[in-house]
DNA sequence: CGGTTCTGTTACCGATCAGTAACAAGCCGG
DNA sequence: CCGGCTTGTTACTGATCGGTAACAGAACCG
């Protein structure tokens, strides 16, 4: 472990010579290269898998080149690294943005969280990238492996704290328990379909919350 | 549906031209090449994905060569279809060893489903072929994708099957619990390792079994 | 033995793709 | 207006990989 999740998302968008504090916008709408690049390379990752995208398919629908590519990313490892470091820090946004809207009601926070992932799992048919990358990117020292097993381990540790703080006793098993049913959901989803279990994650992940309620000492 | 994967299953190993009972043993103790390739790419598609795995090193590896791989199968998604119907049957075989193990006793086969699967999560590091194979192959119309999705949609009937017949009341949720349950540890197995959330399958598991039984009108 | 079927070997084609070189054009600050 | 930095363009290399052709040898069966 050692190294905080904080430090490695913080050199997600941030570069060495950051101007702007809006990281990179022209004046006029149109974002630098870097940022078309990594959200192109993000969608397109996440829909078609990391193996398929090819770096000359992904500059040119960035509207760019896969040389202006070439020089703001090492290599394609690099770039996929970046692009999830991406997802992860958009991911730990919305957290923080459920974490205010129910502040000081963890309670209300866990039962929005289960909306919101299951929006998150019927909205594509892809599940999770993290998740993708892990079973595409099977290369034991492929470095997104790394930055995937972080991130899910601090998702990990964010809901056991919220279960804590919603008073929850058993809160590990809890978190643990809803982790495995939205990661089941969002594989689910894309091997036997929208209509298969993963359809009543919502059903089944308020049942288990309301069950480990029910049992504060 | 219209197809029953018994007839999709019963093409996996068997071909118009079978002579022996064992289905192409060469007298001596040696399977014959397509055999031995269909064991092989199996291993390797399991351990590294399908996509990083070429025809070539199958071949080597199979103990024949790619020449020998052609005139058995059309091509590489061909190969890698047969595969999966190879682990669908196997999982199948599995699944009959477990319930005559248990016949007329449907509780015990419950949670003994559970046991075996978590030992299938904890055995190797990366989760479900088919599961894999629907993360991995994301071509719309990739012939695997169909395969996938009956194998996993057959899977699920008889897990309901077997809820019904433990006497549970809302079978189908706990069938549907339960294989999101075991998707999600064994994606999360790879994510996060194994001190992750999959860790607590087992517990979480027979706690929901539990629950859905003492639910029983 | 003779013929057929299956297998091994080698060499090859064509396509895709990650990554690089070299040069021309634009933008922006001083 | 000039000089540096970023971007665009084209062309190329080298490697990998799916799939095929053609021929030679082995096993099997009548």
């Amino acid at each position: 472990m050692g190294e905080k999740i904080a430090a490695v998302l913080d050199r997600a968008t941030s570069k060495p010579g950051d101007r702007s504090p809006t990281s990179a916008c022209c004046s006029d709408g149109k974002p630098k290269p870097r940022d078309r690049i990594v959200a192109t390379a993000r969608d397109m990752f996440h829909q078609h898998g990391f193996r398929p995208v090819g770096v000359e398919a992904i500059a040119e629908a960035a509207g760019t080149n896969k040389m202006t590519l070439y020089r703001h990313f090492g290599s394609k490892d690099e770039l996929i690294v970046e692009c999830l470091k991406s997802v992860a820090a958009e991911a730990e946004a919305q957290w923080r943005v459920l974490e205010a809207r129910h502040a000081g009601n963890p309670r209300a926070h866990l039962v929005a969280w289960v909306r919101e992932a299951a929006d998150c799992v019927l909205a594509d048919g892809r599940g999770c990238s993290l998740a993708n990358a892990a079973v595409e990117l099977t290369e034991a020292h492929h470095p997104a492996r790394r930055l995937v097993e972080l991130c899910k381990s601090a998702y990990r540790d964010r809901m056991v704290g919220l279960c804590r703080s919603a008073g929850i006793a058993q809160a590990e098993n809890l978190a643990d328990a809803l982790s495995l049913l939205l990661e089941g959901a969002r594989v689910s989803r894309q091997s036997v379909g929208a209509e298969g279990p993963s359809a009543k994650f919502v059903r089944t992940a308020e049942a288990m919350i309301a069950a480990f309620a029910s049992e504060e000492a």
